[in-house]
DNA sequence: CTTATCGGTTTGTCCGACAAAGCTAGATTT
DNA sequence: AAATCTAGCTTTGTCGGACAAACCGATAAG
């Protein structure tokens, strides 16, 4: 151990970052509640004393990280972070780490599973009213396999949201970004496959309707199996969820 | 529907955020391989033909973003974006959404015994090796709540390591860092809770070494249990992840 | 009451400048 | 000759000022 220093670390961080850093503080700790707003960037100039250029870099910061947003008229707000925003840097983060789809299936299963058994407890009547609206979406579309991989993917936020569990929700969103997108080709290539999605949607709705939690992870899993071995038909599990996987769910969210 | 447009939307996404996304796309598809230089403002102000002012605005929207960062030198590099960082942007999210312990517990109660299940199928002897010096480290400082708490921390990031699984790695982090701060008060509200924990530890370790999934899973739930019996005794689980806990991760963090 | 117009603000962008810190390479010392 | 020092060049962080376009509010015109 070194001797007690004389003295305390002096604070090196740019004078960018301390704007970032403190308007954040006024909006973590509540003092600056979302919808607020934040001031003019003439404003934060004369409060921070430093230059507009330095503010600017200061709400890129904020604005990247989802804690302010500028609304209508470009002015600034705190805001709700959204997950889904900070869900797609995780998604890319994950591409970027060469993920497997073995990986991601496997988590996708335990996170679905959660979400349905969370849904069958607690889901409301308006979540099944939104549960069965999609349904009903799906059924129609049974052989678009574009339209119904995106309600298929609308079928897993709205369950998760049934579950009433916020944390959930959130943790399953970068896995289900990049897993769902593949959704589209495995339907596309595998006869009946679009028939037998809406046949377990059907079955999970029903379950979670009659509150029984054993048949909602019975065909919770079904689905997903069937997922696994349409996807297996085209790749394997273990390659990495290629960039070419994710052009295409960037193309899809743009 | 409407009727076909005559003309495409016209692009009127800001200088800088043009920037970061040409920057952003050159990294995500791997022509700038992680550790590679992205090159000097000056380099970048010629090759877009705008102001440093604009690069430096989509330069810090990327950093934020955790895909480049400034090495020793402060020189521009392309890197693996990091999970804690993302991760903990994700938390204060959640905080900000007002989430109740009894989210947070159900969901790491889910994620940490699907961890576990993964590194009971999957640790490596390194793995292994890492969880016991952990393991040894927190015998070491059972009556030191905070120490004690930073090891459990650790513990089940290791876990979570030994899973193999990435995706599962990145989607327990946010609610961890939510999770494992309040332990440090639980340990110290509880007389045994120290000796608890560490033994609770013990048997998981001891799971993974037999390959025993069931008993890994059984003391999972066990030391969950005990944080939540723990909880409740300082707190209402329904209660919302206060802003005073949020400081005290924060604080932890720094 | 709706529409058109006109300043005043605010943002996005640009230009130029400078101090501090890092890097490079030649000069100096041992 | 090897190690060290030094001076100069580069790069970043910050600053001040400037201007066009978009936006807001209010007033004037139909």
């Amino acid at each position: 151990m070194a001797a007690t220093p004389l003295f305390r670390r002096i604070d090196v961080a740019p004078a960018y970052q301390k704007v970032a850093d403190a308007i954040e503080r006024e909006i973590i700790n509540g003092r600056i509640k979302p919808g607020e707003p934040i001031g003019t960037e003439q404003q934060l100039v004369a409060q921070f004393g430093v230059n507009r250029s330095t503010v600017r870099e200061g709400i890129r910061v904020l604005e990247e990280g989802g804690l302010i947003r500028r609304d209508s008229s470009r002015r600034l707000q705190a805001c709700l972070p959204r997950y889904n925003k900070l869900a797609t840097r995780l998604s890319r983060a994950l591409i970027l780490h060469e993920v497997t789809f073995r990986e991601l299936f496997e988590t996708s299963m335990t996170l679905e599973i959660a979400s349905v058994e969370g849904a069958v407890e607690r889901a409301t009547e308006e979540n099944i009213a939104e549960l069965a609206g999609n349904l009903a979406r799906s059924a129609d579309v049974v052989g678009n396999p574009a339209d119904l991989a995106e309600l298929d993917a609308e079928f897993h936020v709205l369950m998760a949201k049934a579950s009433q569990n916020r944390v959930l929700q959130l943790a399953r969103e970068p896995a289900a970004q990049l897993f769902f997108p593949t959704t589209e080709m495995i339907v596309g290539g595998v006869p009946e496959g679009g028939a037998r999605l809406v046949e377990a949607h059907r079955h999970i709705l029903d379950a979670i309707r009659r509150r029984d939690k054993e048949a909602g992870v019975l065909w919770t899993r079904r689905h997903l199996q069937d997922w696994r071995r349409g996807f297996e038909k085209i790749a394997s599990l273990d390659r990495s969820v290629e960039h070419t996987y994710m052009e295409h769910a960037y193309a899809a969210r743009q």
